[in-house]
DNA sequence: GTAAAAATAGCACGACCGTTCGATTTATCA
DNA sequence: TGATAAATCGAACGGTCGTGCTATTTTTAC
């Protein structure tokens, strides 16, 4: 704490020069970990495979991180760090409310599109650490609830705005839309079904409809074309 | 095909006596296995493990099947046909419609209830074989196709009985039902939140409340108690 | 340029894995 | 009961895994 290494001064160039030459092959292997652990899962995720991609020993690259689970620990941080910047940051650009609780969903619902090829470690890793309590499980879980309690946040501040209605419980509309994500993943992912994106966007719909306080009459006949922009998600960024 | 064994021929008290030996222990393997691979997942399922468990060699217990996959397999098969005597044919002594579809859906939150503590290989299997065609795939997904394929037919029928609007969209339906399920597992199982039963029940009352021809006025509050008798998985079976 | 420090490589260990094969026990049936 | 087939065992093989050690190379700092 006190003992800050007086060796850290700066050299020439830059402010911090935060990247000695290991910090920096560190967050390659990381980078690297990441693209493999998206695939197989992080139980899948083993350092003599990360070492062959990196072109280097499984002892150099074990030495980074003096165990496998720190290093799957690096990863589920760098996986939650991207997420922020890709999904949250930017839907806190919009209006407090419907808007940026719909940014959310879109920027989400982007993300997963491109899952649908490589795989998410939220969801993977659920399953191979949900009998398996560590540091690993709670890093997974404390970065989804994070993201979980974002969720509710937005929908609350939609009902304060008068956007959702006052008894809306911000907990069930969450879990309803989480659902949608999973069940995208699955169906499309697992089982190939083409159109389970149009159907994640209509689902959404449909959630925000039966808690909105716009107009929202029963429609005679539910069409996934009733007020939905097929382009809004590509267009959103 | 034009081979049958003529050794095959009965021999005192009974019409087929199935059992030799060794059937019995095969049986029995796969019963344990499915008790390990709901735990830890197809892919983690080891014979090693599995010998202890039966109290056998390993060669003794690798014998009844050749290979892991074909082992891997028959646990799926034996799921399967679990689940069908579970979910499946008790909703079908239920009135065509939407009783017999509130009755599939309410077994299967009866036994993704029991699935909270135990795990379940459909979802387990998606994650671990999603990125590795093959067998093992192949009959995990055409298990949950089925499954899927006869909630969509049973949508259709209500439908058809005038309890669900004609436009309704089957796949779309069952997509968002599906959902709830895989959310259910997910925050009870994962991240155990222990309102996750009562939320899917009432997002099972929303889907079906946009989807029914009964009169559903746009309610003030959406309260999860609507139209939710609240022992209704308890009590139906 | 040179000495200290950090990064990386090489090698080996023990553990577990699925699988093979020959020996041995157990069940089956005339 | 005795012959035959089925079931099970025991030991071993080649492989991958995470990890611990000791060299060696590369980077850093003066």
């Amino acid at each position: 704490m006190s003992s800050q290494p007086p060796a850290k001064r700066l050299r020439s160039d830059s402010a911090a020069r935060p990247l000695q030459k290991g910090q920096q092959t560190k967050a390659a292997i990381v980078d690297a970990a990441l693209g493999l652990a998206t695939q197989i899962g992080l139980e899948g995720l083993s350092i003599g495979a990360l070492a062959e991609v990196m072109q280097m020993s499984k002892s150099g690259v074990f030495a980074h991180f003096g165990s496998r689970e720190e290093l799957q620990i690096s990863v589920v941080r760098e996986y939650h760090a991207r997420f922020e910047d890709e999904v949250f940051y930017p839907a806190m650009a919009f209006a407090r409310g419907l808007p940026r609780l719909r940014a959310m969903f879109d920027n989400w619902m982007k993300r997963t599109s491109v899952e649908i090829d490589s795989g998410c470690i939220y969801i993977s890793g659920a399953v191979q650490f949900e009998d398996r309590p560590g540091p690993v499980r709670d890093a997974l879980a404390g970065s989804v609830n994070t993201w979980l309690s974002a969720m509710r946040r937005a929908i609350e501040m939609a009902v304060a705005e008068g956007h959702l209605h006052p008894g809306t419980d911000a907990a069930q509309m969450a879990f309803e839309i989480h659902a949608l994500i999973l069940a995208l993943h699955y169906e499309a992912r697992f089982l190939g079904s083409p159109d389970s994106l149009q159907r994640a966007l209509t689902a959404f719909d449909g959630i925000v409809g039966r808690f909105s306080t716009a107009a929202t009459p029963v429609p005679e006949t539910p069409s996934p074309a009733r007020s939905r922009k097929t382009t809004r998600v590509a267009t959103q960024g």
